[in-house]
DNA sequence: CACGATTTGTTCGTATGTATT
DNA sequence: AAATACATACGAACAAATCGT
């Protein structure tokens, strides 16, 4: 394989270039193993680092996956836990979560990881309340057996919830507390869908590398008078969720 | 600082959580430039390529930008372009992106960058067509004077659409070809909303780095009769738009 | 406009640590 | 325990972008 060292692109983006192409192609398709570094390092007559580098590359691509003392080997593709929402009835079940779980919905638990009286300039103009007057919750919601999980943030009016994080008996999650301690039904108001970076935080709580794609949903839910009760921002590893909007009948 | 050397997180990362740490603290607020290199590398006592490891760390989380020859700098706060669709109603206009520009619509173009007989198993089992019978078409969306891009892959059935590209007269959306040279007026089937990291196509495309997160939108677009004309799988840069779904009522 | 100073980008070389088999 | 493979860190050199003189 030969690289342009002249070129205007750097040499560890041409072999990361050159990696995919095989990965595309099929080259390691029985253990998806790819060469070891120093292998690699001895085709292309380049240092490890170089060497390292294009596969870092590849790695954030998401083409491959990188295993300390193993190896480095090609991802396999993911499997998305799909929720549906309709949008004809605007019926969806309440935390979202549920429906990727619902034949396990007693398996799910939202544990409280940090709370603190802390504002957001955007939980602010949603809720209409000064950001003085906010506390933010948040949490881990995910399946007792599974690796997989949600970090979500939730702000509230501190005046009113401020005994909510003593209240949050493990294992229950939001709505239920809300129901249950305040006697509040909540709605959905509206929810948002973007996209973020994994930032130290999340990657920590998440186990994902810093950097990694992250499905953010937000959004404001509401009382059954129509009351804003909290703003919410919910980030999910990309990989593993897709929410489906279904604007025509279902056909049931 | 103090870093330990001996501990089970690396010096790397000890770095990027107190630069974290100072710009969460607003240090370097008004220029908002960070240290240079040499400086960092001076006051932690580490090589160079450590405190680069630390900033690297950094841009992916999205919290620095790096520029070459200038320096590091707090990365601003984004804006996101938001795009409504009301649940009730089911009324959203055509291509969406419309939305988020619907004043200058006119400056909108949609320019084809690629196509090829490729199938592709998604596509294939939402179209009901075997991976053989599709063609995929790839395009950048945006507005003339911005540097905003969208990246779209369309997959139709190549028997019925082979000439599509022939005729795609440039700066015109697929949804108006469909419409002139076909007689298709096209309507939401379903729209589903993930996060993918930017591959190495992706980010050629798109302006951005490899592993950037992309927040993906796909789904199937059908005819007046309900039969389905297109997938579509559309990567935005995640922290340039947003996608909002309404539930309650806009209060109009 | 040219040039140098500053700052980040790329690449090489080397050594040692840690996880896996 | 040894071999293999990736992870971290240090030192050095030159390239490329930016800016002021």
């Amino acid at each position: 394989m030969q690289l342009n060292r002249r070129e205007d692109v750097p040499v560890y983006r041409q072999i990361a270039l050159v990696l995919q192409q095989r990965i595309d192609a099929g080259e390691w398709g029985a253990s998806g193993q790819l060469p070891t570094e120093p292998l690699l390092t001895a085709e292309f007559g380049v240092n490890r680092l170089t060497v390292r580098q294009a596969i870092a590359e590849l790695e954030r691509a998401g083409s491959v996956v990188v295993r300390h003392g193993k190896g480095v080997f090609v991802a396999p593709p993911f499997t998305r836990a799909e929720i549906v929402v309709d949008a004809a009835s605007q019926q969806v079940d309440m935390g979202s979560v549920h429906l990727t779980v619902v034949e396990a919905a007693d398996q799910l638990y939202e544990r409280v990881v940090g709370s603190a009286d802390e504002g957001d300039p955007e939980a602010s103009s949603h809720l209409g309340l000064p950001v003085a007057h906010l506390q933010r919750v948040d949490t881990i919601l995910g399946l007792h057996d599974a690796t997989a999980a949600v970090l979500t943030s939730y702000w509230l009016d501190r005046h009113r919830f401020g005994d909510l994080v003593s209240r949050w008996a493990g294992d229950v999650t939001l709505p239920a507390i809300l129901r249950a301690a305040y006697g509040i039904e909540l709605g959905y108001d509206w929810r948002g869908f973007s996209a973020v970076a994994a930032g130290l935080a999340d990657s920590e709580h998440l186990g994902v590398a810093v950097g990694h794609p992250l499905l953010v949903r937000d959004g404001v839910s509401v009382d059954e008078s129509g009351a804003p009760v909290y703003y919410l921002r919910r980030r999910y590893p990309g990989e593993r969720v897709k929410f489906i909007l279904r604007f025509r009948d279902s056909g049931i």
